[in-house]
DNA sequence: CAAATAGTGTCTCTAAGACAATATCAC
DNA sequence: GTGATATTGTCTTAGAGACACTATTTG
């Protein structure tokens, strides 16, 4: 009978075949646009971080931002690494979206990927400047139920349209997993991970969680609702929407001024 | 320049140092007890299934049944075989609970794990009876928040008592991550495990999918309330519980008859 | 003043909690 | 009848959707 010491000592690890494992990034951030007029309140667009492969194999398609999971870091701390390399920015937060782990996922072997959706407050890319690199770009995102019943999920980056068809399935306690019918020029099975962190992220919008942490520290309630609705494709009447989050937010003393209409006043966080 | 067939050939994945991946899996299953009288109404148990250790390491330890990831297996896939062939039933439904990768959480080595709840219907375990061996066992569930504010798991068996505390560690997006503080004599990072496939479990009842997992084809609607009862650890008012499930369930013309009171319509899932 | 947004109040409807009341069986 | 559960109905309250209305600013 060995002790544990004697047998860890003679345990061999390498003797088993294993997978390599990675992490991948729908890193998004909401980017308030131009005002069409003087008085007019912007739009606002969801975006998602793409970089393009230089390397074999999809070279040049389009990619999530990620990596292989190096000894001594967890999947989540390999996930925050990966997209700090990329952006230089630190996300605000991440938010675990599923294990995709088909064997044939990636065509370089047996890698199975383990995915994260992350938010990115659009003060700190303003701040730092993240994406001057001609192949790391910020698409636009719109995520859409066809008459069919499929998905569309469409990113555009200036001339750059990438359109991806995906058949919702239904799984067990209302999750639903999404298959590629096309993957409109994204590699790998990246369409369907990014289909399902939109699925997580619209999911966490509902309780503000992930609202506030596409917001800075100080917002108008009229930006929070905007930023709700650009997230959840949904609109809800201004109304209503501040009585809702009334519990979550407390005033400050600041207004924003000088908009062509009535000030706003400014609203943080309630801890 | 490579075409991506040469890159391919040349590529070595084996060049890379790569962890073990598992999947375990927490296997929960509802027992129906014996009545106290011969008109009242049995009550009910959460069960956990738990394996005693044979090997090193935490050898004789109690441990979720789980195994290493195969060639040409998903996760889910690994998660599957794994329950089937320490219980000969097959899991109504499974349920991803989260990724746990501390390096240190193994002291074989670099080893993930994919943790996954399950749901086993008594049904189906009265038919097969799978708990014969000695060294796989149903354990009693109780996952409790103690008064200082961290939570309480004791899993008991027979004359075992296996008691682990935890502390709650609220992360984003209202998700709750299990600290050890004790193990309580459960193997590896098991005892946080648990508690996070108990937090998910409980999650999925609210809605009632779960719920229906551990019924079996047709039942009443106040076995269905006891079950709920039994996950949630809360208690409703049967009137109201009635009007809560009644989108959820049809009814059937059947009734239990011969317990002492008035009979029970039996129901079965709506579709 | 006009255009636009900021902000308040109120009506209605629905869902959930509490609870009262009735129904039906085995012993 | 008694003790237990099964089942229905109703009162109340909280929250969400709809909408009317007022307030405030800049060009």
């Amino acid at each position: 009978m060995d002790t544990e010491k004697e047998f860890l000592s003679n345990y061999h690890i390498e003797d088993y075949e294993r997978p390599s494992v990675t992490a991948d990034v729908a890193a998004f951030m909401i980017r308030t646009e131009d005002k069409t007029s003087y008085r007019k309140n912007p739009e606002n667009k969801l975006l998602l971080l793409l970089i393009r492969r230089g390397a074999h194999p999809f070279k040049d398609m389009w990619a999530l931002p990620g990596g292989f999971l190096q000894k001594g870091e967890t999947v989540e701390e390999c996930a925050l690494r990966e997209i700090a390399e990329e952006t230089t920015v630190k996300p605000v937060s991440i938010l675990p979206v599923g294990v995709f782990s088909e064997p044939d996922r990636d065509p370089r072997g047996w890698i199975i990927s383990n995915a994260y959706a992350s938010i990115i407050s659009e003060e700190s890319v303003r701040q730092t400047g993240c994406d001057d690199a001609a192949d790391a770009q910020w698409f636009a995102v719109s995520f859409t139920c066809s008459a069919d019943g499929n998905y569309l999920l469409t990113l555009e980056y200036e001339d750059i349209r990438l359109e991806a068809v995906l058949a919702a399935e239904k799984t067990r306690f209302g999750r639903t997993t999404f298959r590629i019918l096309e993957s409109g020029g994204l590699a790998f099975d990246h369409a369907a991970i990014i289909a399902a962190a939109l699925s997580a992220l619209r999911g966490e919008a509902k309780n503000y969680e992930a609202v506030f942490d596409f917001l800075p520290e100080t917002f108008t309630l009229t930006a929070m609702q905007k930023v709700q609705e650009t997230i959840m494709n949904v609109s809800v009447l201004p109304a209503n929407f501040r009585r809702m989050v009334s519990a979550y937010v407390e005033e400050t003393d600041e207004y924003v001024r000088g908009e062509g209409h009535r000030p706003a006043r400014l609203y943080k966080r309630k801890k």
